[in-house]
DNA sequence: TATATTAATTTGTCAAACAAATAAATACTA
DNA sequence: TAGTATTTATTTGTTTGACAAATTAATATA
């Protein structure tokens, strides 16, 4: 039996166990035995599902089940598409295609109360113009909550990942102070179309708000 | 150093290393030492990236870089989304969103020549009628196609990744030979569209193939 | 020079060991 | 008896060592 026989049937046994997130695994000694493996092999496969987020190990107390969130499943995305090598405009022009898609889902179900705190986000990075890594993490932050406020989480995870993928890139690229002045003035202007529930304003800042990059 | 410290350090090393698919990597004892640890570690790193589709081992031969496939990332994106516990109409939907993201790139790079290698597989699978397994390959070769046509490999891989989901959760559902006589009908009509370059009727004809899923 | 043999390398797997800290069990005291 | 302190067992994190098996490199031989 190899590795990638001994995962599947791992998962197989994760995904049929009736396992809730914060539930306890069997030892590593145990899940050896039961699996019949050493413990080194059977630790293997649990350290990968550990490094994708999906178990959570706990030094001299055990392993849990851990539920993944999307920030975990784009992060290792992220990495998997970056070693196939994609460019810029590629990711740009994907960005705008899922926002684009966001646009009728935040109309939708963005209640008041999120966009007074997406209001509350987009005004801490206003603070943070001097200071382009702190404005970044605020930039994502206010993407990724504007993705979560869809309510599809496959859309989630894909924008996701190519919110972290633009940034990371994109911290490579100048950040002056004004043009975090922009991206704020551009998140207003957005949130004020979400309220009016506008959607052909939304879509076309949108559309100013990326192409420019 | 935890673990996460090592797959980041080890990540850049991949990254930053001008490594080409096929390159072969250092033996484990090797790259134990030059990242400061034991082999047993440094293959638990090793091993998950391999699990992952990024690296590939050859036993007794070494760790080699790996032309990681929209199939892997597809394939681990697949289980942690089901961990996460996606639904199909959360699928659903994002796929309606990607392909008809799609339809605008498809007129404008779909070439005459192009066209008739879609038109080619599609009638493939007009005669696997009655090979609901058959037929589901080839659909997906289908779908992957036109993503390859689209000339953006971020939304290639995206969408690819939809698609292989898609497949997976489909394939415990009826597929009856009928069903397939009706995807290969709206294939069809859609490479007509195609074609004619006829954006609004291709973006029909999508939202009508998806929709009654 | 070409071939055959030998040696070195490398992964796959297991076993054993120890530190460190938590959790459980036990003993002790008021 | 109840609460506390001590001891014991458990469990992960990490390293070391070992061996099989097969490939690759080096060496010896014809």
């Amino acid at each position: 039996m190899n590795q990638f026989e001994l995962l599947q049937r791992f998962q197989e046994y994760l995904l049929s166990g009736n396992l809730k997130p914060g539930d306890k695994l069997p030892g590593e000694l145990e899940l050896a035995e039961q699996f019949g493996v050493s413990r080194g092999t059977i630790r293997e496969i649990i350290i990968h599902l550990s490094l994708l987020g999906i178990l959570e190990r706990t030094t001299r107390r055990g392993t849990f089940i851990r539920k993944a969130t999307c920030v975990d499943v784009g992060r290792n995305l992220n990495f998997q598409l970056q070693t196939i090598g994609c460019s810029f405009e590629e990711m740009k022009a994907t960005r705008l295609m899922l926002e684009t898609a966001q646009v009728k889902l935040l109309i939708q179900f963005a209640t008041p109360a999120i966009i007074e705190e997406l209001r509350e986000l987009n005004e801490e990075m206003a603070l943070h113009e001097a200071n382009p890594d702190e404005a970044d993490r605020l930039d994502v932050d206010f993407h990724l909550k504007l993705l979560e406020v869809c309510g599809n989480r496959v859309l989630q995870v894909l924008g996701q990942v190519i919110v972290l993928m633009f940034e990371e890139k994109y911290r490579t690229r100048f950040r002056t102070p004004e043009a975090i002045r922009i991206s704020v003035s551009n998140h207003r202007k957005m949130l004020d179309a979400i309220a009016a529930r506008d959607c052909a304003a939304l879509e076309k800042l949108v559309k100013d708000h990326i192409t420019p990059l």
